[in-house]
DNA sequence: CGGAAACTAGCACAGTCGTGCTAGGAAGTC
DNA sequence: GACTTCCTAGCACGACTGTGCTAGTTTCCG
């Protein structure tokens, strides 16, 4: 029987909801009956699959997490020969295009709610800790990384810089449109190699 | 008659009301009647000063940009001879110590909530072309950019990195503590000193 | 078929919300 | 003294909130 499985999909496609209400409304407006509505369902079957609404939140924000982490790691297991497979991978969490985008408005609304929501915060952490893993890795790629430079700093600063990406990015579209986000972050990465 | 100072006293007072009320319960917990609780007053006279909730969250939201803008010009017009002038203005809108904590708080909650309140948005843009533009300044200083780095570029890239570790250093202050975001901003700058 | 489990629906409750509104007090001007 | 303006206080309203709860419906197993 693959109730687990159809249960699983009933919870991403109202996660999903979630985000739209989001987008539209921001945080304050995902409500229990507002998600209902938008997902054509009813409170009572909303609050069966997710008891409360912070595990609804909760979800919401796994779903981020899981959807990037998948996209960035399907790019590097396609493209294993490539030289600028880093590159590509970071990109893929950069709200570059509109699935992206609507990734990077929830991840930034459920950031601002962790600040007083702990358990929001812990799913958080551990994201930002992948992301962190995520930019020392690409920096591991053979001449990624010049000679005399600390692996760890730059770790950081490359994870400072694409998280700073996002965020103007995100709100600041007008002024740092998709080429010139992909650029900037070409730019660092290239500022870092070997250029022998 | 001093009275337009002594209004801009009182909604200041009202407005650090408003922060710590946005510090100990998000933004979501920032409704009048706790902000008039907070500030030891009532509902009424609050919105004597705020005739709406959204003017409320607005000057609180100038309230920020103000604040650290101060800060920014203190420190440039301090240090005229210093050479590191530029990154001593840039740790000011940096979450280093517990008053500029605050802010970067209270300017993350807000963002987020920019992204559905249009009113929020212009504020965050207009300051977000500040920081932009102090980036560009911190650039022009004699031998801060080697020749053939892309100014335009550069100050993009510095404000990405600036506002990363700024999000950063806020949201996960064990893994990017003070030292740490001051020293990766340290050495961004130092990437790109002409090195003669 | 019967029965159980999974799921959906939505009412009810107690609470918070923003804001309109009136009324009282304080301070300043004649 | 009266009069005006500024400020404070808080009630009242209708709307919305999360969640507990019961009842109905569908789906699956034997």
């Amino acid at each position: 029987m693959p109730r687990t499985v159809d249960a699983e999909q009933r919870r991403r496609e109202l996660g999903e909801a979630v985000w739209r209400v989001i987008r539209r409304d921001g945080v304050p407006g995902a409500s229990v009956r507002n998600v209902a509505r938008e997902a054509g369902t009813s409170m009572g079957s909303l609050r069966h699959w997710f008891t409360t609404q912070d595990d609804l939140l909760r979800f919401a924000m796994t779903l981020v997490a899981e959807r990037a982490r998948a996209r960035v790691v399907a790019v590097l297991a396609a493209s294993d020969t490539v030289d600028d497979r880093g590159l590509r991978a970071l990109e893929e969490v950069l709200p570059l295009d509109e699935e992206r985008r609507a990734e990077t408005e929830v991840w930034l609304a459920l950031t601002a709610r962790a600040l007083v929501d702990p358990r929001l915060a812990a799913l958080r952490d551990a994201s930002a800790e992948d992301l962190l893993a995520l930019c020392a890795l690409v920096l591991r790629e053979p001449g990624a990384l010049r000679a005399g430079l600390d692996p760890g700093l730059e770790a950081e600063r490359l994870y400072a810089v694409l998280d700073g990406l996002a965020v103007h990015a995100l709100t600041r579209p007008a002024a740092l449109p998709a080429d010139r986000a992909r650029q900037v972050l070409a730019a660092h990465l290239e500022a870092l190699r070997d250029t022998r």
